[in-house]
DNA sequence: CTTGGAAAGTCAACAAGGCTGACGTAAATT
DNA sequence: AATTTACGTCAGCCTTGTTGACTTTCCAAG
């Protein structure tokens, strides 16, 4: 269906062997990805689900139970049950909304945010060299694929982020 | 820690903030990535377990089950739970190794390479329209950065894998 | 020929983290 | 006053991962 011909000109990155390469390039780098925050909660009572939530709780600070659905994607009970152990573990506090009461606003307590930071440090790390192995360039092409392949809901989250927080 | 203006030149694609936005870009890519196989599968019987197994051997007919344990790094009890549900199902053929006759070689029945064709169909598609959104350069730099993030043996079996099927 | 160990398969039990459905409550909105 | 929204929770289910124990088959070394 692909030939990588038809042009004439530079398409052959979009035959199907380059796309499956790419494919593949997805899957092993996610779990290169994931590996280093899986290690340091692992031992612990977490794990992949909480770091997500630890991780968007610090990047918007105060942000919603319903903003938090909306960009992890799971369903509230699932979300909760994740919440729930970090409140109770005294990760993150809860606080009634003051223009909204039925909202709960969400932040890392002292002790949630050193546990960000940990984990942070360690993706970041292995982030950092990659970039820095790659250089600028690869940096940018490497944004900008990711970014087309998101949902555009999606994107829009990634892009944008500082609205429902009125 | 790094603040970006150290060299004076070009590294403020090191900076903490643009790592994070590298980080935040590969978790909403990735649900990307998989949603379209996801719907596919939905319904089925099968989920992603099965489309990585599918995948796999379809790239390497013939490939032994320690071979695709190492792949995927998932343990065989996990494994063996989604391929005898593939073989039950006609998808999947396993053959007796003739060299060595403990070994199990697997295979895709038409059937299972027809639901393969119809995953990967879908994964492509995304994949080509991300692709052609970037352009060659973006696509290039997007390999290169993934590349740098994997585990080192993973790399390896990410570039090689003609290995292991003498 | 015997034996050690690798490859594969199987059973049981369990956990994380998704899901749906149903229900309750408080607060905001209409 | 009625409805909708935001959140929490209980119960139950599924997929996909895990460990541990055990068996069968088979190759290869002693």
């Amino acid at each position: 269906m692909v030939d990588g011909t038809t042009g004439g000109e530079g398409l052959l990155f979009l035959t199907d062997e380059q796309l499956r390469k790419g494919i593949e390039a997805m899957f092993f780098a996610y779990r290169g990805f994931t590996a280093d925050p899986d290690r340091i909660l692992e031992g612990m009572d977490y794990g992949r689900a909480h770091h997500r939530a630890i991780h968007f709780i610090h990047r918007s600070p105060g942000t919603t139970v319903s903003n938090l659905l909306a960009i992890l994607g799971v369903t509230k009970q699932s979300l909760n049950r994740v919440l729930r152990s970090l409140i109770e573990d005294g990760l993150v506090e809860s606080r009634v909304g003051k223009a909204d009461k039925r909202e709960r606003h969400l932040y890392l307590t002292p002790k949630g945010a050193e546990l960000e930071r940990q984990l942070s440090d360690a993706q970041r790390a292995r982030m950092r060299a990659a970039y820095r192995a790659a250089g600028p360039a690869a940096v940018q092409g490497f944004r900008t694929v990711l970014e087309a392949m998101m949902d555009p809901e999606l994107r829009r989250q990634y892009q944008g982020l500082r609205d429902g927080n009125a």
